[in-house]
DNA sequence: TCGATATAGTAACAAATGAAACTAATGTAC
DNA sequence: GTACATTAGTTTCATTTGTTACTATATCGA
């Protein structure tokens, strides 16, 4: 384990420092795609990845599903419906909330993505083998975790 | 290596999104750190440790050690300045830019902050051996080559 | 040496983000 | 059942962030 007994340090060797600039690099880079190929911001593209996966949810369960706060996730789907790649079912159980679904096309629009997605994550793991990537995602989640945690 | 020919994808388990999740967790957190300790913004941070480790430089220089561009770096540079951690020396080499300084105060901040931000370096790595260190700041130096790449 | 072009730093503006206030519906305690 | 508190969604406003334009100096090429 690093010593935190050290008087100096290399921002260039600083594990937080790098951790941001390269997440940085790869969202902007994929936020570049799918908004040059499909007009579509990150958190949108979440929306849809999410209800696709598993139908009809309410805005405060995407909330959940994206660790989005409630402003970004109203703001994305108020976005995809103007556009009608999402629409609003009443919701039964609760007359505060509505269900927000795929529409047919939103749906042909996730088709249409779900590839180029794929794609940059695969470059993200290029000369990985599988070890590393299970690794490496355990990595991540622990690291979430702990940076929450008190 | 994964296919690209899914037609689904689970956002729970995809790289992209889980490791901007993490990032802006551990970004977040440590950002918080520094701001209630130190009255500091993570761009500040930045350029009180660059200067810490290499003396003297000019904002252009600046934005090549940090990744930040030229107006963020400016920004933090005159705040810092503001609250006396940083002055500005004359550049007789080039009259269009001057060379910053850390002040004394500047160095006492930064010898203060050093055990804090290793603090938090150690947690992020906690559990994992010296070999996947390494492994992994390969692997985000990587990411950022190839997020930048073509 | 002079005119054109490029660069460092700054300023001004526009877009994105986040916190808090607000509204309508729901749940709870008595 | 009625007052009180809570929750989902929306709106508003302040802050942050990024893009573009500007100014002063410096560099380049006749």
């Amino acid at each position: 384990m690093p010593s935190n007994r050290k008087r100096r340090l290399r921002l260039q060797d600083y594990l937080p420092y790098r951790l941001s600039v390269a997440a940085n690099a790869v969202s902007r880079r994929i936020a570049r795609a799918y908004e040059d190929r499909f007009g579509l911001k990150i958190a949108q593209w979440r929306l849809i990845a999410v209800l696709a996966d598993e139908g009809p949810l309410t805005q405060q369960s995407l909330c959940g599903r994206t660790l989005m706060d409630k402003v970004t996730v109203m703001r994305a789907a108020q976005a995809l419906v103007r556009r009608g790649l999402l629409r609003r079912l009443p919701n039964r159980a609760d007359g505060r909330s509505h269900r927000l679904a795929l529409t047919r096309t939103g749906g042909r629009v996730y088709h249409d993505i779900v590839p180029l997605a794929l794609e940059h994550e695969a470059r993200m793991l290029r000369g990985m083998g599988a070890v590393d990537v299970a690794r490496l995602e355990r990595w991540l989640r622990q690291l979430e975790r702990t940076a929450q945690g008190p």
